[in-house]
DNA sequence: GTGAATGCAAACTCTTTGCATGACT
DNA sequence: AGTCATGCAAAGAGTTTGCATTCAC
């Protein structure tokens, strides 16, 4: 628990919202906090629920991811079941995508070359200029197989 | 307009039905029936709003398309925005998947083999059993473009 | 005739919004 | 002081569910 996200991306967060004139408040440091300790595929709800306490409301969890996904600090991703999944972002690019279990909702990353070439290549030959891209893998994670 | 979907899913997908023993209505009837003229990406409330005038329910369209999914009749997609969206599946197993203009929400599909090979590498060094998925890619579609 | 399927409406969940209050610069 | 941002609560949108009724077999 609490692993740092890699380089530092809590303040590098910070410091961009200060940066685009943004200023800076409880909700949004709880946020960026929470995000940043809590890694990847966070829900707006999960966040709201574990900030609740702090006297944070759920509206401002709302308003700060957006905030955070349109200056492209988290990437918002869903996995179905019409609940929006976020988790921090970083400015060089580099991204994973994800892997969910049918069974019990488990959400594992992973990172593939081939599979960003792949991507690439194909976003050439499209019509649309092509710049972003999700990828979701369903099936069984190893714990439900085990189970049978 | 009312272009048959390929190979004539919707005898297909009825006779699937009938198989696996369910009644024949007209609700599941009447969804089948669009899905095969509509064809890529309807929703739920799209279907309901064109067949509330017959009649039915907006719960038989979800309960139908429920069924549907569960027997893999229809794939469900979601290009975010907390919709779910549906087209009709084929046995074979080809599929394809979709581009979304992030400007005016237009989508459009493509297929692509070097994708499925590096997917399907791809899952083989997972630990999950992996046995579906889906890629969205996002940007701006040749109209938007050329709107500046 | 009997149980499955339906339609309606209410309930739920996630998310957004209006507005008065409070906080940062 | 002047705004921007917040919290609350209500409103929205999509989807699910309970229940009496209807329909397919």
């Amino acid at each position: 628990m609490a692993v740092e996200a890699k380089p530092d991306w809590r303040a590098h967060a910070l410091a961009a919202l200060e940066r685009a004139g943004y200023r800076s408040s409880a909700p949004r440091s709880a946020v960026v906090e929470t995000m940043a300790s809590e890694g990847c595929g966070v829900t707006a709800r999960e966040l709201a629920d574990r900030l609740h306490g702090r006297g944070i409301g759920q509206a401002s969890i709302y308003r700060t991811l957006e905030l955070l996904d349109q200056l492209r600090l988290v990437q918002r991703f869903d996995v179905g079941a019409g609940v929006a999944r976020y988790e921090p972002a970083f400015p060089s690019g580099e991204h994973h995508h994800h892997v969910v279990c049918d069974r019990c909702g488990a959400v594992t990353q992973f990172e593939d070359d081939d599979l960003e070439r792949a991507i690439e290549r194909l976003s050439q030959r499209l019509d649309f200029a092509v710049d972003a891209h999700d990828v979701v893998l369903r099936g069984e994670c190893p714990a439900c197989r085990e189970r049978g």
